[in-house]
DNA sequence: AAAGAGTTTGACCAAATGGTCAGGAATACG
DNA sequence: CGTATTCCTGACCATTTGGTCAAACTCTTT
């Protein structure tokens, strides 16, 4: 609910019928509308992060990147409310989750930067933006989350199947834009 | 308002008083809130692909299309509401605009991608799959209006500093890819 | 100045919405 | 079996919200 309509879009109503509970049920367990919108936020980053958590140092670099963008694209096929639920948050500026990502996510991702900035370096890959390249990681692949509905307006795809053409061209754009 | 809140979280009321309206005379100008909705999209959505128009066949392929690139990074830089109001629309399934991404859009969208297209079939850049190119765009240079807080959150900058990096790794990310 | 069109507003309304509460049903426990 | 605890519900409530309306104000035209 909450990853189509937004907070405030989203009723008590609405997610108490679609989960088969009474409306006072509903919030005997969550204790109000923002309790189950920070249980769901707060439950799903940890999933969120893995991908990028389990960048290898000691693997191959330009095979870690772009195997760490073909698993965001997976979980963007796979789990695309949970992309959204995001997106929504994030838009809306955050306001559940601003603390996590100055500290948390900012920490992970300030180490991992400084793990492909080490690559580049040691000019295994080119000279990038490390925090840059991460943005374009998560633009690029939780598009096809978020923008679902305008990637299938435009392709008009048979179900998931321009996931694959998605899949050829991230791992090109990287590999070109990565080789030393 | 819309562009933050969405639109169920924004309220008639508030959009009133930041117009310096009452909300009866907001009402007599739009007929509804929907009504205010659709005007502001449908007003933004020819700016928004203006720049993808004005590709040039009969321009240089790769400064054409690293333009395109610069054209939406300072869009977003300059528009970051615009930008987030579509962002709403879309992840919410585009309910007042999905006839206009399926007619209009898709229609520029495949003949750009055609042009692309012959641009690689003539060799002038290298084969890329030209709607995913156009997502992959779309997606790395709206992400800095629409996930805003998350970039600064990470990057901690001041005011717009951090989109000259974007632009330069931006330029970079599409020279390489593109390169025959 | 009078008429008339266009503009603005305070007061109001019905529906929706987040949340409460007293009590009933089910289950665990001694 | 009795009782305490957990689970669940219908009825209810205060507030918010999109929208209406009659009346008033402003401005142009004759």
């Amino acid at each position: 609910m909450f990853s189509r309509h937004g907070f405030r879009g989203s009723t008590l109503d609405r997610i108490a019928e679609r989960a088969h509970l009474s409306k006072p049920n509903l919030l005997y367990y969550f204790g109000s509308k923002e309790a189950i919108h920070v249980a769901l936020l707060s439950e799903l980053l940890e999933a969120w992060l893995a991908p990028l958590r389990s960048l290898d140092p000691a693997g191959d670099p330009i095979e870690e990147i772009v195997g760490y963008v073909k698993r965001k694209l997976e979980m963007a096929r796979g789990l695309p409310r949970e992309s959204r639920l995001f997106a929504n948050e994030i838009i809306q500026g955050a306001p559940q989750i601003l603390d996590i990502l100055e500290g948390p996510l900012k920490d992970l991702v300030d180490e991992k930067a400084e793990l492909i900035r080490r690559w580049a370096e040691e000019g295994r890959i080119a000279a990038v933006d490390p925090h840059h390249l991460i943005f374009s990681i998560w633009a690029t692949t939780q598009h096809y989350a978020d923008f679902d509905v305008q990637v299938r307006a435009v392709l008009d795809p048979d179900g998931d199947t321009h996931f694959g053409g998605a899949e050829r061209f991230l791992d090109h754009l990287y590999r070109n834009a990565l080789a030393p």
